[in-house]
DNA sequence: AGGCCTTGTCGAAATATTCCGACATGGGTA
DNA sequence: TACCCATGTCGGAATATTTCGACAAGGCCT
């Protein structure tokens, strides 16, 4: 069979705003970065940014989420390990 | 090094609203719907899923894949090919 | 041409989200 | 203990999104 160089390590599977949360704060701590320091980058709300990673489910990416899980789709985050 | 199978076929890197919208369409019509079966099967309305394949920027998905971004990571969808 | 189906688009009402500012809690450390 | 820092949480105001219903355009078929 053919095959490839394994990936990225730390690969995220995306199933809800739950395990999206989990894989901000995971990759914003790994960066050793503060909630405030990352918000203040991107420019969001302090606030937002710990319910985003706290897994606040919110309607628009609920629905995101479920039409792709209907039709089947795997979301995967991952840092590239160039 | 170290080797895996080969990862799905038809992956998705998801850059922005335009290419989950790409998306979206692909395995909508891969999966033979129209816009209004699976926005019924998923609860929503058809203009709005007309909206998200064609890649409607929102504030929320804007915010969250520009975070991610920032980060360093890689969003991927793909369907699992078992 | 005419009918049918699918998708794109519009405006406004109904909902939902995000920001803001503030305060609470807990961990660490002097 | 007291102080700092990071995060969680709250309520209301400010924004943004989604739905709804309708109509238009294009493709396809008879």
């Amino acid at each position: 069979m053919k095959t490839v160089p394994t990936g990225s390590p730390h690969p995220y599977r995306i199933y809800s705003a739950a395990s999206l949360g989990v894989a901000i704060r995971h990759y914003r701590e790994e960066a050793q970065l503060t909630q405030a320091q990352l918000a203040e980058e991107v420019g969001l709300h302090r606030s937002y940014l710990s319910e985003l990673e706290q897994g606040k489910e919110t309607e628009q990416l609920a629905r995101i989420l479920r039409t792709l899980r209907f039709l089947g789709v795997r979301i995967t985050l991952d840092k590239a390990d160039w």
